[in-house]
DNA sequence: GACAGCATGTAAGGGGTTACATGATTCA
DNA sequence: TGAATCATGTAACCCCTTACATGCTGTC
């Protein structure tokens, strides 16, 4: 019996993005928000400790990066081969069940205890956001298809934006549904 | 600027689910599990204490249940007049931002470092899981449809059935192609 | 005989966010 | 003048899960 790997996902994320290259914390956030925002998220406050500790363990190794007067030197972390290692153990064990939690949708199933006109701003603005994000997928998706020479091991890559243009795609309809459902709502009710 | 509302979302959660009608920790639980499991989770170890904590707070008010021999009394839990007062003013403040956490995406994302076999086998349990939740939706919403009279409360708790049946279409869309992709890789590779 | 359901709870601990501190540079 | 970017970090705090404790009843 395979049991949970020791070390929250959080780590791996960090080991997973040091192995395509050294990495400062800084680097590790940008490049969680640009490239995996559609499906995860990471805070400094937690970036910074988390390499620590793994250097702690001699996961990842620290070198002082290029400095520039009036902002910290800069530490860039590269992964080590127990690190290596590490990564490549996660992936035996099957990863934990996930447990959903949108609070949109809380709103919206307990709504006969709130105005429409509430609940329609809420999907609203949800909305502008699966659009932006939307947008922003389908743009790289193009922008990736143009490209030449389909490198194998871009196929991962494709595969998430695959993910997230397909399900907010699914958000959009819905929200574009609920919408409809609550403006006829608001007319029916009365606003308020 | 209304400021977020003090308090978490389990808090309103509960508070919601004692508003439609009065339960216990227990009911509230397997409530959580059965209606809104496509979209929220909560554990005992969380709902227990804050009951007591709403108690405590005059948010909800407790009465002895029916006592059985051989188990431990119900404590049934009720909302009070400034509970409801709390849930309608968590409404009037917009829902935070998401934080999304996706960890077989994680996994497919640095799946380069990852023998292709491994991440199939994920998908695969993903999928199946995937479409025994569609099923049941599906199920539920047949079931809706075919009641005779559509009650207007009912319109929020289809909104949130229909969600979950859109969304996990796509799901079960994109595991399928992600699927496909991984054993042409695992093909191409060889296995291990 | 074992397991699922009923029913309540506690303790420990980790995971993760927010807010704060610092400070120069560049751009509108 | 103000905001954004660069860049690292700490402290406080809370949210939430896991594992444990207890014990009867009904079903396969």
């Amino acid at each position: 019996m395979a049991s949970r790997p020791r070390g929250n996902p959080t780590e791996f994320a960090i080991l997973g993005l040091l192995a395509e290259k050294p990495r400062s914390g800084y680097d590790i956030k940008k490049e969680v928000e640009e490239r995996l925002g559609h499906f995860w998220s990471e805070s400094y406050g937690h970036i910074y400790p988390m390499l620590r500790r793994l250097n702690g363990r001699k996961l990842v190794a620290v070198r002082p990066g290029r400095r520039q007067p009036g902002r910290p030197d800069r530490r860039v972390y590269s992964l080590t081969a127990s690190g290596r290692r590490a990564l490549e153990a996660w992936f035996t064990h099957p990863p934990g069940p996930s447990r959903p939690r949108n609070e949109l949708l809380l709103r919206i199933f307990l709504g006969r205890f709130a105005p429409p006109a509430t609940l329609l701003r809420d999907v609203q603005t949800y909305r502008a956001g699966v659009l932006a994000t939307l947008r922003q997928l389908r743009g790289i998706r193009a922008a990736v298809r143009g490209d030449a020479a389909p490198s194998p091991d871009l196929v991962y890559w494709a595969l998430a934006l695959d993910f997230g243009v397909r399900v907010f795609q699914a958000l959009d309809d819905w929200s574009g549904l609920a919408e409809r459902r609550l403006k006829e709502l608001r007319r029916s009710r009365g606003q308020s």
